[in-house]
RNA sequence: GCCUAGGUGGCGGAAUUGGUUUACGCGCACGACUCAAAAUCGUGUGCCGCAAGGCAUGUGGGUUCGAGUCCCACCCUAGGCACCA
């Protein structure tokens, strides 16, 4: 009988949906250990899952499924990430509603991870746009607002012009669209702002004990961009006020020659004289034209003088006020103290402009003419420095900060989160703006809390009549938030989904959605209309997965049942998260700001969301290029299943090489997992027929050896330790190995099995078949039921026995010098003064010992001997 | 420029953590079965050499009886960050 993969797979996913996927479902409490297993969950494409999700997702299932085995409460969920771009564009396209074409995606998908069988616990499935879940994204909001962690803003955002809509810096690649690939504009935009800037610090210190590969930490950790300096102020006798700069090197301080603002520096025009004022009005006008990455492509530095002076507050010496753009106004205080001796930039700018370069920091101590910016920090005493000449630069800063009264100051790269899109396909924000409340608010004499910790600012509320506002409402006048029972705000039907292109969403045609009463004190007001970006819905989604969908169906006004505390504590944290690097900068680290928040709102147990992250290794095409459609590389798993199946498929992903590890497809390459598979298969069916001819008494032609002893301990070892090695491979997630463990284990037992005993074959070959279940479920579900009433679900994951492993004989290898020119099979109880005895008698070892001065014996027991002459 | 990961046969990759390099699989060659092909099975397969033997884990040094593994310097590949003061 022919391995007919196809019915065996179809036979069985049709089996555990009948049971509607029971197997697989995790209780909320139980005796047994936890564990919570997560794939990060697609976007339902139109594509379907490609082979990288696959690479992935089977890794977690194979997990999963041993886990289980071995009596595990697993939880491995699945969902989608519903909300986003693409559908919509391609519902504007085709003219559907992109509700429409999601569900079909999402059906298409689910479908797909039946077929590769994927063991989901599918009752507490998720999708980001259903009003039912994001009821509770927009009930997060509503509190970050509430707690003054959303502000608006009017300032020059990105917009990328082809999707219509702006973007959050971590969307951008090198300056374009990481969607489509367009150049970005500054445009300066109304838009509300989550204030992750408050987190950074924890964020930052909170991944060092995580089990995360290094390469992501950094990356979050560069992100975030932490950096200790000093802050001060330079005064200008033209004005009142004084201009405010950061530094890290503050040792420096004797060597500025100038200063520079950037152009969007807000006291540029009180510094600029009357005859430079056109020159710098065209200059700052040009820098806010160009897009940011024709900015930052600029090689040579550009420039102008705004005619004012400031003095340097160490040596009271006069310097130049400069723009340039080469300073971001989003970093730092948008002022920068000209150091050219010491630093790159300062110096190209010095160089371009002819300004003075003042050595203040020198290697030996000694005046140089400097060809390029001395940036040591480590090495040298400071010169030219007053009273701190011949100080180490490091001690220098402090000693200079006592001095001239600088404060110490931290600054970070990391944004608040712009978390406006002016599209459709998204959660309506919770907001109403409402000029009634506006005005009194305006009228009002408050303050705002000084303090960001949101334990403290609880209960914050500000009553104006009759009135009370809370800390967002207090901030953002005019701005009101929804009622919890108000609940989700669903995205009303519309005809048209286009982008307006005027930095308006789509939603604000609709006139009957827009206007409102204000929830707060009932005169009119209008909705906001943009929406949240993709990345709002895969913020909780993993909370959504352990408090399961009858929470879900809670009523938002029951927030504190729905935030079980229990279960919460039961589930966290997420035990294992597998999912692709691309997510470093952007949905891990906005994760991990909102679990954070939701754990000073009180609601959650830990301060982190993901205990241990892997990322699977990209799959490029057979050409080592990235799949993509352009290239013509794409390999089409559907196509590929159906040749060979979907265990063919689950085990080859695995077996490529390590699961962290890039790798390039290689379809020849499943071939080689396909025989291996019709070989577990053929070994069975012989077996089966075999027992089926004997009860039928006829005879069978093939059993006449009898069996022998030594071959049956020598394969009964084998087992074993193939057992261990899949089991600790599997646990390390070492999946190719544990493979060709399990195929090295069938090749020994192919070529045994004449000489064991039909019993010791059959059971041989059921435990190896629990081995193989986790890897390619369907074969082993039917290989198990040819001689089991029951599901191979129900089996034990096997043990393995240490005593057998326990050696009669070693091979020594035996050098002369290092080199290996034999080998000797010693028994146990050879003693040591024999094994080299016996080496050196050995005529291709003593060929080199003859006439040579030994000088050495290294004996290695169980392991080597080592002549050295 | 900085950070991270990595460089082992024709290819994907193993290597008990300092102890017989190249497991497992692909490919290739030869053989069996077949009228033939496919499939399957068997044997072989790092390089040079008829052989003895020599040489091989990016390159060059070092430590060691012994290095893919440890140390130093450099080169290359992939990914990330980048006028961050």
């Amino acid at each position: 009988m022919k391995y007919n993969h196809n019915q065996i797979e179809k036979k069985w996913q049709k089996a555990w949906k009948k049971k509607n996927f029971r197997l697989w479902q995790a209780e909320n409490f139980s005796k047994k250990k936890k564990f919570y297993i997560l794939d990060m969950f697609p976007y339902p494409s139109g594509d379907g899952l490609h082979v990288g999700h696959i690479e992935g997702y089977t890794a977690t299932d194979i997990y999963s499924r041993f886990l289980r085995m071995q009596g595990l409460n697993v939880l491995h969920p699945m969902g989608w990430d519903a909300f986003g771009l693409p559908a919509e564009n391609y519902a504007i396209k085709n003219k559907v509603h992109p509700l429409a074409i999601t569900q079909k995606n999402i059906n298409h998908f689910r479908e797909q991870s039946e077929t590769i069988g994927l063991s989901y616990d599918w009752t507490r499935e998720v999708s980001t746009c259903d009003p039912e879940y994001y009821k509770w994204t927009q009930w997060i909001v509503l509190k970050m607002f509430e707690k003054g962690l959303a502000y608006q803003s009017i300032r020059p955002i990105n917009w990328c012009p082809s999707c219509k809509t702006g973007l959050a810096n971590e969307d951008l690649e090198n300056g374009r669209c990481e969607r489509c690939k367009s150049e970005i504009e500054r445009r300066p935009m109304r838009q509300w702002f989550l204030k992750i800037t408050d987190y950074a610090d924890r964020l930052l210190q909170d991944l060092k004990p995580l089990n995360w590969p290094e390469g992501v930490k950094e990356m979050q950790k560069n992100w975030i961009g932490k950096s200790f300096g000093y802050e001060f102020e330079f005064a200008s006798p033209g004005i009142p006020e004084k201009i405010k700069v950061f530094t890290t090197r503050l040792d420096t301080i004797f060597g500025v020659t100038f200063l520079v603002l950037a152009p969007e520096h807000p006291l540029v025009n009180k510094l600029t004289t009357a005859e430079n004022r056109e020159r710098v009005r065209q200059y700052v006008s040009q820098s806010k034209n160009k897009t940011e990455l024709a900015r930052e492509a600029e090689k040579e530095k550009t420039g102008v003088f705004t005619g004012s002076y400031v003095v340097n507050p160490a040596n009271h010496k006069r310097v130049p006020v400069w723009v340039a753009d080469y300073v971001m106004m989003t970093y730092g205080t948008g002022a920068v103290m000209g150091v050219p001796a010491h630093d790159e930039r300062d110096f190209a700018f010095a160089k371009k402009f002819a300004l003075e370069i003042i050595e203040v920091i020198s290697p030996d101590g000694q005046e140089h003419l400097l060809d390029e910016a001395y940036t040591d920090v480590d090495d040298g005493v400071l010169i030219h420095s007053g009273p701190f000449d011949r100080t180490p630069p490091k001690l220098a800063q402090e000693k200079i900060a006592n001095f001239m009264n600088a404060k110490k100051a931290v600054h970070y790269k990391l944004e608040d989160w712009g978390f406006d899109r002016q599209r459709y396909w998204g959660e309506p924000m919770p907001l109403v703006y409402c000029e009634n409340c506006h005005n009194k608010l305006k009228n009002a004499n408050y303050q705002l809390p000084i303090t960001n910790e949101i334990s403290k600012i609880e209960n914050w509320k500000l009553k104006i009549g009759n009135l009370g506002f809370s800390l967002g409402e207090a901030m953002n006048p005019g701005w009101i938030g929804l009622k919890e029972k108000d609940l989700p705000l669903t995205l009303p039907k519309v005809k048209y989904y286009e982008p307006t292109g005027t930095g308006e969403s789509p939603l604000a045609n609709i006139e009957s959605w827009v206007n409102v009463k204000c929830p707060n004190c009932g005169s009119k007001a209008k909705r906001e209309t943009n929406t949240m970006p993709q990345w709002a819905g895969s913020c909780w989604y993993y909370l959504a997965f352990a408090l399961g969908n009858k929470q879900i169906k809670l009523k938002a006004s029951q927030a504190k049942k729905f935030w079980d505390r229990k279960i919460l504590e039961y589930w966290s944290p997420v035990d294992f998260y597998v999912g692709g690097v691309e997510h470093a900068t952007r949905h891990l680290i906005y994760a991990r700001f909102w679990h954070k928040f939701l754990f000073d709102l009180g609601v959650l147990p830990d301060v982190e969301p993901f205990a241990k992250l892997v990322n699977q290794g990209l799959i490029s095409g057979s050409d080592g290029e990235k799949m993509s459609k352009s290239r013509g590389n794409v390999v089409n798993p559907d196509e590929i299943v159906k040749k060979f199946g979907a265990d063919s498929v689950r085990i080859y992903e695995m077996f490529m090489g390590p699961l962290e590890a890039a790798k390039p497809w290689d379809t020849n390459g499943i071939v080689g997992i396909y025989r291996f598979l019709n070989r577990v298969w053929q070994t069975a069916i012989n077996l089966q027929q075999k027992t089926y001819n004997k009860k039928q008494k006829t005879r069978s032609n093939q059993s006449t050896n009898k069996p022998d002893k030594e071959e049956t301990n020598k394969i009964k070892r084998l087992l074993h330790q193939t057992i261990k090695k899949v089991t600790e491979d599997i646990k390390a997630m070492q999946f190719n190995t544990a493979i060709s463990a399990q195929m090295e284990f069938l090749n020994g037992f192919i070529d045994a099995k004449t000489r064991l005993s039909e019993k010791d074959r059959k059971d041989f070959l059921s435990q190896f078949i629990l081995l193989l279940y986790p890897f390619a479920p369907h074969l082993a579900s039917e290989v198990w039921s040819f001689s089991n009433k029951t599901l191979i679900e129900s089996g034990k994951w096997p043990k393995f026995d240490e005593a057998l492993f326990k050696k009669q004989s070693f091979v020594y290898a035996i050098q002369v010098n290092g080199k290996i020119r034999d080998t000797l099979t010693a028994p146990l109880s050879m003693s040591q003064e024999e094994i080299v005895k016996k080496s050196s008698m050995s005529p291709k070892v003593s060929k080199w010992l003859q006439g040579k001065k030994l000088k050495q014996t290294i004996f290695v027991k169980d392991k080597i001997v080592n002549f050295v002459v």
